[in-house]
DNA sequence: AACATAAGTTCATCATAATGAACAAAGAGA
DNA sequence: TCTCTTTGTTCATTATGATGAACTTATGTT
């Protein structure tokens, strides 16, 4: 088994997470709702995030057992410190990637903030915090940040309209072969989608 | 209700994902396992994912209802048409992310491929082909490539040690606060972190 | 033919995350 | 006080994805 890309030494890193996906969304919805409200009830979650009462109840009890989630004098909902700090990864984790696929990569705003979201908690802590470095590197200076939206402005989808691809010739060519299949006739049904 | 995060719009966009981290693990299993030993069968698959010969089998068989995987003439496990496609796919979404992990943000392999892992099946086909196209232009011109690894060779976590952030300045900060709560305590005991 | 091993499926169980219905408790108004 | 609404919890159910045990159906080997 040469392929990393099945090695059970982490394939199964997934489940493992620190946090899912949808109990980041519980912690920052209370999060959102203290900033904006000044208070947060299971209600409130629940209206948010657009989930049954039931859902949001339980959903939160469990955050509580886990220690992310108290309540305030009022009894009203109320990150702790490793809630907030948990909350507070993943909001910067989103914002991050969401900047950067839409302001460097220059992809549409929908599909920037959907994947951004969908990748969220799954981010580690350095690798955002270096995708953050670069683009610090790269908006610094107008002429570079110019040079890559002009870059980006041209993009099309497959090598052939590349010149020359440092990618493939330094091993496996990273563009994914057009195929005819359920997928690809989706995605190119798509409005206002880029394909060859 | 301002903040985008939790908008109802997408942030369920997760469950409705076009695979899900397992599935996308089966057919590449599949994909694999063909390639090296020219079949692949059940027992093979629950090996090399080591999941039990149970989960695999049923698994698969919702694979094959989705019409992602069926069986050669020797009754042995083939991708679909779909299937390989949907395989692929994830297989280049690893790749991509891998490669501008470790080659361009300078995360250790271990964490880049983790995140790649972990993200793979969620990024849009639109987001990964605008990823290699900054990839190839980063990495076509020897300086350019080497100004880059230069820079992200002096990486350092925070904001603190950036003269001038033109990120922050544009809007929200996007360095994660440094608190004090269970989750940094552990990343501050990871061995080779890089923390401030 | 008889037996052992290998391969694959099915079942009971568990965990997460959702729904909707039922129910309990707390407030508000006539 | 009685009633109605809001709020929150619990329960039965569903779906996915895992485990381990039991079971069936090959495939070999002596």
């Amino acid at each position: 088994m040469s392929k990393p890309i099945n090695d059970s030494t982490y394939w199964r890193d997934f489940e493992k997470n620190d946090i899912t996906h949808s109990a980041a969304h519980y912690l920052m919805a209370i999060d959102a709702l203290r900033d904006e409200y000044g208070y947060a009830r299971v209600t409130d979650v629940a209206e948010m995030l657009e989930v049954s009462r039931g859902a949001a109840s339980m959903s939160i009890s469990q955050l509580k057992k886990r220690g992310w989630v108290t309540e305030d004098a009022h009894r009203f909902l109320l990150l702790t410190e490793d809630g907030r700090c948990m909350a507070q990864l993943v909001e910067q984790n989103f914002r991050i990637l969401g900047k950067f696929f839409e302001e460097v990569l220059g992809v549409s705003p929908e599909t920037a903030l959907s994947d951004a979201c969908k990748m969220e908690h799954l981010m580690s802590l350095e690798t955002g915090r270096r995708l953050v470095w670069l683009m610090r590197y790269i908006l610094s200076d107008e002429s570079r940040a110019a040079k890559i939206h002009d870059v980006m402005a041209c993009f099309r989808p497959g090598c052939e309209s590349a010149e020359h691809c440092p990618l493939c010739e330094g091993g496996q060519c990273l563009t994914a072969p057009e195929g005819d299949c359920e997928f690809h006739r989706k995605e190119r049904r798509k409005p206002g989608s880029v394909n060859s």
